[in-house]
DNA sequence: GTCGCGATTTGAACATCGTTCACTGATCCC
DNA sequence: GGGATCAGTGAACGATGTTCAAATCGCGAC
């Protein structure tokens, strides 16, 4: 019953992380099953871990090429000249990104694996990649000797416009829409890069 | 080889979460087996059931109480003058809290109801009363006619510093550590203040 | 053309999971 | 004292992730 590999060892990989992405967009962590991936993809169980250390390494996969698409999207974008517009377009691409795949987003924020298993490397590399994206854009707002504020500044509003999306995704912000959500990300943006330009001006006496 | 109840139903009921905590803190979602949870309590699994659904409602229970703890430490905090203040004060109480139940923390945000099953009502509830208490130290800083402006900075924010706990919960932002993400609330409380007071003075022609 | 090596796939088997339910036996009411 | 009641039980069920000895066939050697 075993050809000597009917399509590549790497074709493979790819079939299951395909089934294991449809699979986990439609019925969540939960519906993915060893046996209901195999199925999917017409292999035994077996077969699975002749590829993957387990499913959680499958998992993995899904997110990465998950994020690879977010990364993809991002590059393709129209650069936009003014740091304001360029952040703001970077987090609407984020929201309407995490609000096309909902399943795969929550999945790849909640996805936490057991105990003592760190993150790899490689998908933690993705993640800075996207927060140097940010970075790059807000450079141009902040003086030569002012880098490290701009390393603040873009960790800032990241983790923002993640808190937005997550919370929106999650559906635990009350009376938010996903519609209203782009409103939140909006305001979070320009209220924010307002609060960095008005810090430039000489304090006045008043404040500490 | 049972009693009538040998501790009222209650009792029975809060042995449970407060084993159900124990096992959740020291060993994440994936510890909590109904035979291990069954043994801290010195009963058997089955009567478990006897007292909730499954174990999604015994991790809700859990989860419901850190609310809870969370909601007496803020009512507890000392309130500050300045709604600025205010409103770091919570922030920080927000972070020190997360940090200190990362564990269960993690699993609060993370916890996912499977499929159909929506969070119950009384879990949101708690959600939103946090938002309000956001809310209450915002509206001095706006004018009386401007409440939904305070409603959206109340929301930016809390999911803002929402966002920052959580990614520095999860060890997910690059080159933040538990320290630095004091470092971060600050700085998003401070700038998005700051950006909201800068909004008020008239517009400059130059500005769309 | 045939043969056999070895890479590849298989699926039965294992331990463990959440959950159920027929049963037990201590307790209360009369 | 003697049912009736019901909290508590734990064996049993189906499904889970994972393993591994065995089965299978592609392919190079002759």
């Amino acid at each position: 019953m075993a050809r000597r590999s009917k399509h590549g060892p790497d074709a493979l990989k790819g079939m299951i992380v395909d089934a294991a992405e449809a699979i986990l967009a439609a019925d969540g962590l939960d519906g993915l099953t060893a046996r209901a991936l195999a199925e999917r993809v017409a292999c035994s169980p077996g077969t699975l871990y002749n590829v993957f250390a387990n499913l959680d390494e499958v998992v993995l996969n899904v997110e990465a090429r998950l994020l690879d698409r977010l990364s993809a999207r991002i590059a393709d974008a129209r650069p936009e000249a003014r740091p304001r517009d360029a952040v703001l377009q970077m987090a609407e691409i984020y929201l309407d990104f995490s609000h096309e795949f909902p399943r795969l987003w929550s999945i790849l924020l909640e996805h936490a694996l057991p105990a003592g298993q760190a993150t790899p490397d490689w998908h933690r590399a993705r993640l800075s990649e996207l927060l140097g994206a940010v970075e790059a854009r807000l450079v141009p707002m902040f003086a030569p000797g002012q880098q490290t504020e701009a390393a603040l500044a873009a960790r800032v509003l990241w983790a923002g416009v993640h808190g937005i999306c997550s919370l929106s995704v999650a559906d635990k912000l009350t009376n938010v829409t996903a519609q209203s959500a782009r409103v939140l990300i909006r305001d979070l943006v320009e209220t924010y890069l307002r609060g960095i330009e008005a810090r430039r001006p000489p304090l006045l006496p008043g404040s500490a």
